[in-house]
DNA sequence: GATGAATGAGTGTTCATTCAT
DNA sequence: AATGAATGAACACTCATTCAT
């Protein structure tokens, strides 16, 4: 029984296979609606197999969502050598939102199954990620604060409402879409990522540069 | 079989009662993950007069829903005879709270069990009170700019992030409570409530008169 | 859900059926090697059913044999009156082996289940029941060496050699019926049964009037 | 597919290891609550080896059973040379103590598993050593009546006492040791293998020097 | 000769729902 | 109008065994 991937998280092809269905599936009915037979018929393979691979149900959410947090993170590097505070904000939005749009279906595991139920193993996975993201963020805003550009703000609050925005922004997609669908595009989804980006950086702006 | 309520909405006593455990109960472990069990023992009912008053499981969860969004619309009254659109605005945002607070375990439904599920029936009950949202945010946010207080936002943006940064909020409140335990204060519930408001109050103002 | 029973040990007509059959099952079969599909079938009534009435696989076992274990109790009643302490032995012996013949299932699983695993629950009713009988049978020795027909012998040994013996003989009934069989008699059962009687009968009396 | 061993039972040290191991892990938990998993971690092997090695698990219960059940054989050469029946007698009885106690898991295994479920290939094995140990008592008895000793008294009976009684004293061990506590000894263990073996003694002479 | 990967069949249990009364 | 009894379907999970290598 491949027992060590818990420990080490080396997941092989089927693994991750299964994972990304399973991704799909808890996002699109929920965590308790998906049973490890809808899984396993999808990724055609036994019933059994999800056992084998992962122990348990519950254990395959936890590993797939330790797994894919890690994208989740904000990070310094993508406004790296930019020197323009406003720019660097733009950039770390650009980046936050690429990398939920990367891989979505686990945001809405996380954030659908986070509230009501204790999962208590990724509970505390996920609180890291917000915490460092606000470290994250609290560096960006710092810089422009300190080059005269913002005025601060408190970095947990602007990252709620960031992260708000996002969520319901795509929780309301269909909506959304319908007050959006007056304008002639191309594609809806880049539309709505383009438009939706489009306002977190307003949003940002506005409030790390309003005057009371 | 006693249909009429669905049409009527003319729930009894039992019927009411009923609602508001399931609300505490679907809110604080999901819908699939509370069984009719789980309410009838609490509610201290026979499991099959669940089925007899609402016919099924998913039923009771419709009804829930609708008898109870009714109280998360938006209001004109709340800033009748209020000149000044900034106050306008502040009392809605007041109001928008309010609401969330009274009924705080139908929101989490709502918001947790919505998107995963096709619950066609209430979905559609959602979207309508959205687009009522909107349409009353509009008249403030219009108002203001007719005065030449703000300048022109889109309310549906507007209120995605006003009900984002609320529910991001809420559901972050162990961490935010950290980050917020330097300050002594009588009651962090009052607290966080308040601090949420103001930050609310803040974006939105920001959102409104920022000049690009 | 009537769990009552658990208290009060009112079992209704199904919850004694169901007892039966799982009785010869769990004798013929062993407790892990019987399904509770096995049961039900033989019971003609639905799997859930077992959980309906007894909860658990495990409690089944468990109110199986608190209801029945009663039966076993060794009994002042049945040499009440007799004066002859060889008399009184005889009559203690006789009842003691009727009342395992005439529930010969439920020990089987007592001495079978009880071995191996750690059925704390009934381990403890399986312990008071060998408490009770070494004491019945200690009073029946005391009264054979007051009144100057036996030599005293710890009761505790004596019992054990009792029960063992009879186990024994039940358990090697094929054998033990084959070494009996150039005896010409009507019914196989009767005769070991008669036969069994009067070998505890006598090593019984051997030992207490053993002279060293 | 090395099935030769079931013929010639030449067991290779894995196996011989992996017998142990059954057997402890069968006598503990019973043969059905444990599974091939269970043996191959603790005795650090694949899965896979005990059918590759015993075929199933069904046979290596059978082959351990015959591989062990020879030194159960009662052995008159464990008394030879001496002349006095009793004496016969007692040696015979501490050659059968011991040998059980040298290998008391089978013997565990054997009583628990052998009347419930038809293991008709052990069970042919187990009937034999009954008959052969039944005719090495009934030399030693018949022994004792040509010396005069003894009464002549149904070997069959009087291994079913001595088996009974020692396999419900080791069965009954907790409440046995609860009934000796009184007395004070350096180990329970060597204590009640003394006193099981002279309670043994005893019964056997006192059926056999019994006076009706 | 030996084993990691994989599986079909089966396990006890829980579920929302139905039905007779 | 209301409910205790009952159930079929589904659940996550474990099992001994097989098979390709």
């Amino acid at each position: 029984m491949p027992n060590y991937f818990i420990e080490h998280m080396e997941l092989n092809g089927k693994q991750l296979e299964i994972i990304a269905i399973a991704k799909e599936l808890f996002a699109q009915h929920g965590f308790d609606a998906t049973s490890v037979r809808d899984i396993a018929q999808r990724a055609n393979i036994n019933v059994a197999m999800i056992n084998y691979y992962f122990n348990s149900k519950e254990n395959l959410l936890e590993t797939l969502v330790k797994q894919g947090i890690e994208g989740y993170k904000l990070d310094a590097s993508y406004y790296e050598g930019e020197q323009d505070p406003f720019t660097r904000l733009d950039k770390m939005i650009e980046h936050y939102v690429d990398s939920k749009f990367a891989d979505p279906h686990l945001y809405q595991i996380l954030t659908n199954e986070l509230n009501a139920k204790k999962r208590g193993a990724y509970a505390l996975a996920f609180k890291e990620l917000r915490k460092h993201n606000i470290q994250k963020l609290r560096e960006v805003v710092d810089y422009g604060v300190q080059q005269g550009a913002f005025r601060f703000y408190d970095p947990m609050l602007l990252l709620t409402s960031m992260i708000g925005t996002f969520l319901d922004f795509k929780r309301n997609k269909p909506i959304i879409d319908e007050f959006l669908s007056n304008v002639v595009i191309a594609s809806y989804e880049d539309y709505s990522r383009t438009e939706l980006t489009k306002h977190l950086k307003f949003i940002m702006k506005a409030i790390l540069t309003y005057e009371n």
